[in-house]
DNA sequence: AAACGCAGTTGCCTTATCAGCAACAAGTAT
DNA sequence: ATACTTGTTGCTGATAAGGCAACTGCGTTT
């Protein structure tokens, strides 16, 4: 079948990887037949990949319907990821603090490929109010956050974002033209904060500040989210004021954080060292790459 | 290699899995080579296998130290189990409640084949507090919500954790005795609470409650652990009061939670049916089984 | 009731994929 | 400089995976 010459290819884990890449927040349930049509695999394919990953309780099945989910062996997995990212644990408290303060619901993204990932979430005490959730993604045209990633990231970024799917529109104040994009970066550069304006959502707004390490690097994004339509003028330069102080002292924080000396560290950690050759690198297989922000 | 009939092998994905599975918070990154020799593979099987999960972010290799760790894939999928898990999001703010009434950490574990799986942790604010990490594995036979899950559970987890590595012995309190652990399993049956004192970790004591379900099914378990020589008697079963009436609270809300009308539900979701023949089961290998709780 | 349809699992056989080896590339220690 | 590391990659025989079709449970239809 003279597939295109990819040195480790590992197929059947690609398949495997693809059956979980089917899982999101909205589709969090399926049927085998499902699966099977949705990747455009056979049944038995199907089935047997779900049995292998079911032994490992990465996914489940529900006994009654059949219905395959997320197990809990991958919540395990995830939550090393979290421990380890310490940017989840160090930024939340100031996600809490912002939110006392400006009474709006606030969140903290990663990069994850070309879009952000939703880390950590505070809602708002407010009754109207903008909701996110934890592992959910967003385009990084159209939100704040992502605008903070195109803006101080790996510029690669952009145009992979650019490429990628174009820069599809979601509401009337989508900036779908480059020019346009591209010119609100250089503003975000300035000023070390972005906004949203109901470009993702009709009526939600927000504005985000970046988490740099100690190397000015972009690790992480933090967001106010409002309804548009309650604040004015005044309120919302409040709150970009607030969101980019709670940026700065997440920073601080995150940069302290980094490899404390290690109390009971045993295993010998070798000297840096850059990676080698490396071969033609390819991430994340038909959606296209992004180099990922460099450090 | 006559491998034992197992129908649906899937061994490539089996593979994959063991190198996801080496990944634990206490060590949690390997090098390429380490993992080989822990796992048993080939130098070049665990490369390519690495490289294929890396495609999919499931793990991440520093550019550096090439160091292998979990990616934020992995952190994507395990959200989403804890979303569904509406366990999770529920019984937090009852932590939180029990932790301002008592001063002392609680948390919530689920059931992960034969070990409990701490999902949610609320910290004591004392300067001397028992500390406890989301993702975290415990033993059910030396914690106190582990034997919430065999004194509630499946009857054949107990069966399973006597079988499996005997009762392993942590301190000098760990009951290692199969007679005096039923016992005890009997009396949390009568009382709902279960304890443990320094059974797992010298001076670490606990407090756990069941998290039921309308069937009255265990889902989950919440605890208050305790530094054991500052907390008396009189405190203790002030502890277990509040812990199991917070556990009382968050099943009730468990109830109220569960699938409520689902607002734009759309997919049809065909009437309840039994799982078919199933074949031989045998969930995660070389770890022997156990029986999931019924439900 | 009996027949049909649908979803999921499983045995069999062919073919494609993977494991192992060894060479190589890069970096580190002597 | 030279000898060890550790990780990646081309190559080829051995093995494991895919497709098919049969079969099992169930629910629905006539």
């Amino acid at each position: 079948m003279a597939q295109e010459t990819d040195g480790s290819a590992r197929k059947t884990v690609d398949k495997a990887m693809r059956v979980l890449n089917a899982f999101t927040h909205e589709r969090s349930e399926f049927a085998i037949g499902e699966l099977a049509r949705e990747l455009d695999m056979h049944k038995s394919v199907v089935s047997r990949l779900v049995a292998a990953l079911r032994r490992w309780r990465i996914l489940e099945q529900d006994p009654d319907t059949r219905l395959v989910r997320v197990g809990v062996g991958a919540f395990r997995l995830g939550s090393i990821f979290a421990t380890r990212q310490n940017i989840v644990r160090v930024v939340t408290p100031y996600l809490g603090a912002l939110v006392a303060r400006t009474g709006h619901s606030a969140h903290a993204v990663l990069l994850d490929g070309n879009r952000a990932l939703v880390v950590a979430t505070v809602e708002s005490p407010h009754a109207l109010r903008v909701i996110m959730r934890v592992g959910e993604h967003r385009p990084l045209h159209s939100t704040a956050s992502g605008k903070i990633f195109l803006a101080l990231g790996d510029p690669a970024l952009l145009l992979a974002t650019e490429r990628e799917r174009g820069l599809a529109r979601f509401t009337a104040g989508t900036v779908a033209d480059p020019a346009r994009l591209r010119a609100q970066l250089t503003r975000i550069r300035r000023e070390g904060i972005a906004w949203n304006e109901g470009e993702n959502n009709p009526g939600a707004g927000g504005v985000s500040a970046p988490v740099l390490d100690e190397g000015g690097n972009v690790v992480a994004a933090i967001s106010s989210v409002f309804p548009l339509n309650v604040v004015d003028a005044a309120e919302r330069a409040a709150l970009g004021k607030e969101t980019l102080l709670a940026a700065k002292r997440a920073s601080q924080a995150f940069a302290a954080s980094v490899e404390p000396p290690a109390p009971g560290a045993a295993r010998a950690r070798r000297a840096p060292r850059r990676a080698p050759a490396a071969g033609k690198e390819r991430e994340t297989p038909r959606l296209s790459s992004a180099g990922r922000a460099r450090r």
